[in-house]
DNA sequence: CACATGATCGCCT
DNA sequence: GGCGATCATGTGG
């Protein structure tokens, strides 16, 4: 067995195989990843991010995410500017992927925006698998990426050059959008205490208990 | 339901 | 050497 840090390029669990065309989803153009990036969090509440493997897609709702604001957010790793061999991806051009590995054993997975330079990104934070999947398969940053087998080898990706990852939208779609202070950033002082979390009020897969203050069970 | 804790390791100071 | 954009499990109310 390998251990989890060699681990570069798992297999999705099978209850997400999905197919994006039948469901009448669209992909986003570059023009919309290099918008503010709080829009851009709301925003993809509702889109579908999805894996090509082995000629078919998985996929998963996203229910929720967090926006991390570059250089003036103290919760972001770009904090400062500061630009490390890790965060490098978070200053591509909006639209690609920024993966990285936390707590020994986990990865969470960002949406970068802006221009390329900028270092602001959304994390996804949870999502819902088709029908047929396990309710909270992805309730969780570290655990969306578990079940789409998405790893640092992903880190860089780019959604939008016809790649093996990407996000969908469905046009009419719309959504009932919680908002809440991020999780797990108590660290970074007033920044901690900024709305920048937002989620779908009707989703059973948003990760933890506090589901804001409308939360629901 | 609300905490508290252990697991585990790459990254930065 | 310390700690983290997490998670599962445990305890207690």
């Amino acid at each position: 067995m390998p251990r989890q840090s060699d681990a570069t390029n798992l297999v999705p669990d099978a209850s997400l195989v999905f197919d994006p065309h039948s469901l009448g989803l669209t992909e986003y153009t570059r023009d919309f990843f290099r918008r503010g990036t709080i829009s851009v969090a709301r925003q993809i509440i509702g889109a579908w991010f999805a894996r090509r493997y082995q000629n078919r897609w998985y996929g998963a709702r996203i229910v929720e995410t967090e926006a991390y604001l570059g250089s003036s957010d103290a919760a972001a790793h770009s904090w400062r500017g500061r630009r490390t061999p890790r965060n490098e991806p978070m200053y591509l051009d909006g639209g690609h992927l920024y993966v990285f590995f936390v707590y020994g054993m986990h990865y969470c997975a960002n949406v970068v925006t802006q221009r390329a330079g900028i270092g602001e990104a959304v994390l996804l934070r949870a999502a819902e698998g088709p029908e047929g999947a396990p309710a909270k398969l992805l309730s969780g940053p570290g655990k969306l990426c578990a079940a789409l087998g998405i790893t640092v080898a992903s880190s860089r990706e780019d959604l939008l050059s016809g790649g093996n990852l990407r996000l969908f939208h469905r046009k009419s779609d719309s959504v009932n959008i919680g908002v809440s202070k991020r999780i797990g950033v108590a660290y970074a002082g007033e920044a901690a205490d900024w709305p920048l979390r937002f989620f779908d009020m009707d989703s059973p897969a948003v990760s933890g208990s506090a589901r804001g203050s409308l939360g629901r069970k």
